[in-house]
Formats: structure tokens, C-alpha cells, sequence
DNA sequence: GATGAATGAGACTTCATTCAT
DNA sequence: CATGAATGAAGTCTCATTCAT
């Protein structure tokens, strides 16, 4: 449904935003249309005017989400320049966006699964995007010669399904209280699985 | 639910089997409870004899199959004795069913996790199991000096992630043909995460 | 559904019972399948247990009434041997059942044409039928040198139309008093447009 | 609904177009409003500027239609003197009409009749000033003696539902491939039955 | 014990109608 | 005047659960 009024661009973000909430507290299927449309102050009819069913506003709510978090990376990225840095850059933006944004956490990391097959396309794509950012920086630092040449895809999967881990036990169980800390203790072993001395972040010398 | 008979326990059996084929297929939300009543050949009454309700045939199925693969990864572990070894001997193990079945990837990696809210706690439990494991077996290495101390607690967590993270893509996308031959590009990484020369199996040393 | 339980027979009678009186009382589509559950004294589920949806309980409904009708005209043409004496026993045989069945009446000549394009084919199909029989008798009259040769096809429709379009008008205005009463007066006319002499009953000689 | 202004009373005519359109095609029920307005090239306010209710619509495009082809009719029964004759260029022109818009006709044959109680008084009246100026014509030739007194209300309705029937079943299954040459073949029916010889169009003397 | 049948709450979705701009 | 946007009642259908035989 194209939009023209600026009334009802409002109205249709502000659908987005309760679904956030609503899908992310109940889960995709016992989440309501209806308990959507009355959190975002609106009726059943006004949230079928703006999207053709609930799937569609659980994709344009992943679609938005993505799109925001890829901004919050590339603009965390954009402050460094070593190809590692970046790629931790990216790992911390993540978090940082999911430490503020609990519900956002539940969304990606649990909702988006189970909601059911259609869905599983668009995450596998979700996943690639995040897997492939990090890739890429693990591959300027082997051209850098910063670290030794691996299997960059299975090692971004690595480092994405770890991040992954981290962040769903918190959603899960809350713990590190602050989400961020989890990544200190993350990050050594990250840095090392890739030949890295993470107190020098300089190559670990081949015996 | 109280299982006697040698003819119940056989029908409570098939009505798992079934309930395995028909979630991984479809979902939680979307199989329903004629569906496996059918796939178990008996009837609708016959599913309500022996679980109260749907969500006890999910979790039935759940606990048997974290019994089983628990069993198969003592089984593996037992044949070996250097705690690396015995964990990359349970990772192998995980790795190996979950390719052998691949229902039972998609009802662990995917469906639980969207099943809804009552399947979190359990869940929770299930992965603190299998991470536990990992991490009793660090524990040891380090005990022994195989590997320096680290974060035995964030280290497990990120060999499970990792490791949930290949098998979930590999669900997904279907790639890598054998989901075994992403051990071997794994491998090296777990192995150098914890400080591991991956080709000597021994320390990495500090600089 | 197949249904083999003589309650479930009972009740899926009971249904059709009721979908003829609220379709024929409110149309087809402003007929709720919840009045229709009423009305049967049955649930909206008990309704989707015998049939997959409302459509298919109107076709059911339009099927058995067919085939009462078609039964009612079988019995009637059955005492007489003259096919002209025929011909006019099924004429009337309709003409009684839907005197007696008002309702009945209504759902044929009224709600089924606008029911919908899903219909239509069903009720050409049952139109042809009533049509056919008319045919029949006019074909075997003729062979036997009673009648003229005439289009055979467009005359049993003229005459099923004639008929038509009593029963309609008397669907809707209630006149005359007794629906029986209109085929003293449209007798003649059908009888005449067959070539027939209406006071003798034999033919009328060409100038 | 009160139309002045030449725009408006373009537009008027433009939805009345579009919902002859939509209306044949979809049948009442299934139309949308939304759809009328799509094709009439405007909104749905715009409709509901020019008509209370999406019933008024149809209502509109009933009288309209009904207008121009009693005026079609009028218009070929002035070019004949013979009562008969007359009754006969009515009869045509409608076939014609219907001929060439058979979308028109699926109007008045099909969907007129289903669209639900409302529109039925409407549509009774309609039948009755068709079957009236067959009447009429009926009467007149009774009174110059070219046919026997008859019951003329009974015969003109017959005369109506045969041409009626021959046009349903046109609408539904497209034969014969000119509706036009029904007529051939339905003429003589008509003719004998009010007791014309066909063929000299005389009155066929009584035995 | 087991089965087919029935229930009923609740879900999504449609759409005539009204309203604000 | 016209449009896009919003409303809300009502409808069909699903399905976990319960019941009668």
C-alpha cells in the first residue's frame, strides 16, 4: 500500500513499533493483530490498509530492523580503519543495539526462527548479510597480511553463530547483567581462533 | 501418560516418531494434532490417552531426543581420554546425528526456539546441557595445563554457538553437502580460540 | 467427511435442514454459517466437521434437493404411458413440491442463480436435466406420430421457462393463492405451442 | 445524488459504466466499491459523493438499463401496426440489446435476482413491465380478433420465461453462438401457443 | 481403551461506510 | 469536490480439547 499522507507514514511506523513490542513479548503466532492494532493506537482495518496481512508487517519489521542495524555497523565501522578493528567494531555495534533494544535481541534471535517457513528465506538472507560483513574484513586482513589465510566463510559463521550464542543465552537467562561485557571475554577467543594474539592483536607466530 | 502396556508403550513411541516428522516439517503452530494422529495411525482420543495436550507431545519429544543424543555423546566421549579430545569427540557426536537426522537439526535449531514462550525454560536447560559438557572438559584441560585458564563459561557457549550456527545454516541452505566437512574447517578455529596449536594439538606459546 | 457414526448421519441431515431454511430465508450471502450452526442446533465446528465450507454445504443442499425432485418426477411420470401425459406429470410434479416447499422454490429459482459464478455450471447442469426430461417425452411423442416435428431442445426449454417464470412470480408476489391453480391456465398454452389441441388433446391440422 | 454540473454528471455516468462492468463480471456481492471506483477512474469518496450506498449503485444501474431497453423496445414496436408484429419487435429488440451487451444481461438474468432481498421488489416490478407490454399487445390482438381470448397475465408471462430461459441459458453457456437465432426456432412455439398458425401468422381454426 | 464426532474460542481478513485533509 | 486513510462489524474457517459410544 503506497502512502502518500505524512499522517499515515507516521501511522505505519507506528504500527511497526507495536508489533516490535507485541511480536517480541508473545512471539510471532500468538501475537494478535488485534493487540497490535491497539497498541499502535489504530483499529484492525487501519493495520490491514497499510499491510496486506501479518506476515507482511512481520517482514517489513525485519526488513526495518536490518536495515538499522546495518546503518548502526557501517557507521560504527566507518571510525576505523584496520580490518580487524572493523570487524570488532561490528561485532560491538551489534551488541550494543541488542543491549539497548532487548525486544529487537528477541526478535532476531528467537521470533524470526519459529515463526514458520516463510520466514526462513528471509533470515537465511539476514544471517548471510551479517556473516558476509565480517568476511569481508577477514579478508582485507589476510590481503593486509594481518592474520594467516583460513576459511573466511567458516570462520565469519564462527564468529556470527558465537555472537549469536552470547546474545540468546542473555535474551534468554538476562545474564552478563550488561550484555556488553559478554563481549571482553568474547573477544580473546575470537581474536585467537583467527591466529591472533589478542594482547598484541598481532599474528601468533607459527611453532 | 502413566505407560504400562507393552502395546501403549509401542503406540506412545509411534506417536513420537510421528511428532518428530510432522514439527520438523511444518512447525509447532502449524502441525496439528490430527495430523500426527494420523502419521502414528491411531486417532485424535488415542494422542489425548496417552499426553494431556500438545505441548506435552513437544516436550515428550524434546526430552527424548536430548536423552538420546546426550547418550551418544557419552558414548563417543568414552572412547577417549584427553579432554580435548573428549570434547571434540562430543562436538563430532552432535554433528553426526544432527546429519544423520536432519528432523531432528530443524526440531532443535529452529523449531524449539519459536515453539513459543513455555519451551524458553526448557530450552535454556537443554543448551546449558550440552554447553556444560564443553565446559567440564576445559575445565579439565586446564586442570591438566593443556590449554592456558580462560573463561571456560563464554568459551563454551562460543564452541556451542559456533557450532549451532554451521548446523542452522546448514539446515537452512542444505550446504555443505555432508554437514561433517564443516568440522574440518571448524576445527582449527575452536582449536586456536582456547590457545590450541591446531596442528600440534599443544599450546600456542604466549610471546 | 465420511461419516459412520447414525448420530453424525442424523446431524449432517439436520444441517441441510437448516442451511435450506436460513439460504432461502436470507439468500446465500447473507446467510452466516453461525445462524445455519443455530438453527441445527449444532456448532459452527460441528457444521466444519461435515463439510469443508459454506459453499459446499449450499451445493450439498442444491444436490439433494435435485435428487428429491428428480425422484418426486420418476413417481409421477411413472402412472401414465402417453408421453405428452408425462411430459405434463413432471410439470406438475415440480409445480407440487415447490407449492408445498416454498422455500425450496426460492433456493432454486432465486438464490442459486446469484449465489455466484462457482454455481453456475452446478445449476446449468441441473437446469439441462429438468430440461432433458421435457425433451424426452417430447422426442417420443413425436415418434409416435403424436406430435409435429418440432426443435425439440429449444421447446423444452421454452416449456421448463414458461414454468420458469410462474414459479418466480409467484416467489415473489404469492399469486396466484395456489401455485397448482397457474397450470390450468399455462396448460393450453404449452399444449397449443406443441401443435397440440388443448380441449382434445390430439393434434391440431395444418391448414 | 442530485446531478447538475456537466463534470459530475460525466462522473455519474462513468461509475454507472465501470459498475455494469464490475457488477456482470464479479456479481453483487463480490464487487467492491473499491473496485467501481478504480475503474470509474475515481475514489471511493468520489462514489459516495455521487451515491448513498453501494446498493443505490446497483439500483441506479438497474433503472438505467432498464430505461434504455424499454426504450429500444418502443422504439421497434413503432415501426410495426400488427399487434402481433409488435409483440414479436419487442421480443426482438431485447434479444438484441441482450446480444450485444451480454454483460447486460447477466445483469438482469443473474445477478438481479441473487443480490438479496432488497432488490427483489425492484426486480419484481421490472418483470412485470416487460410481461405488461406483451400483455398489452396480447389484449390488442384479442380485441381485433386476429387470436382467441386467452388468459393473457398467464400468457405473456410464459411468453416472458421461455425468452428468459433461452437467454439464461445463453448467458451460462454461451450457445447458440448468435442469441439472435433462438428467435428462429423459439418464434413458432410462441406463436402456436396463443393458437397462430406460424406459418401464415392466421389464427389456426378450431376443430 | 479407542474412535469418531462435536465444541467453541479465537484467528485472520474483508469491506461498506465515514472522516480528515 | 475529491482523495486517501481509517474504522469496526461481521464473516469464514481452524483446531486444541472434550465427549459419547
Amino acid at each position: 500500500m503506497r502512502v502518500q499522507q505524512p499522517r499515515a507514514l507516521e501511522r505505519y511506523q507506528r504500527i511497526l513499533d507495536a508489533a516490535l513490542r507485541v511480536f517480541s513479548r508473545r512471539g510471532y503466532h500468538d501475537s494478535s493483530v488485534d493487540e497490535i492494532a491497539g497498541k499502535a493506537r489504530t483499529s484492525k482495518g487501519g493495520i490491514y490498509f497499510h499491510f496486506p496481512n501479518k506476515e507482511a508487517i512481520f517482514l517489513a519489521l525485519l526488513d526495518r530492523a536490518t536495515a538499522r542495524l546495518l546503518a548502526k555497523i557501517d557507521e560504527a565501522m566507518a571510525s576505523q580503519t584496520d580490518p580487524i578493528a572493523r570487524a570488532e567494531a561490528a561485532l560491538l555495534a551489534v551488541l550494543r543495539v541488542f543491549a539497548k533494544h532487548r525486544a529487537l535481541a528477541r526478535l532476531f534471535m528467537v521470533e524470526a526462527l519459529g515463526a514458520g517457513r516463510e520466514f526462513h528465506s528471509r533470515m537465511a538472507d539476514i544471517r548471510s548479510q551479517f556473516a558476509a560483513i565480517i568476511q569481508r574484513q577477514m579478508e582485507e586482513a589476510i590481503r593486509q597480511g594481518i592474520i594467516q589465510p583460513i576459511d573466511t566463510e567458516v570462520a565469519s559463521h564462527a564468529w556470527f553463530g558465537a555472537l549469536n550464542e552470547v546474545i540468546t543465552s542473555w535474551v534468554f537467562s538476562g545474564r552478563p547483567e550488561r550484555l556488553e561485557d559478554a563481549y571482553a571475554a568474547l573477544k580473546p577467543l575470537l581474536m585467537q581462533s583467527v591466529g591472533l594474539n589478542h594482547r598484541s592483536d598481532r599474528p601468533v607466530p607459527e611453532r
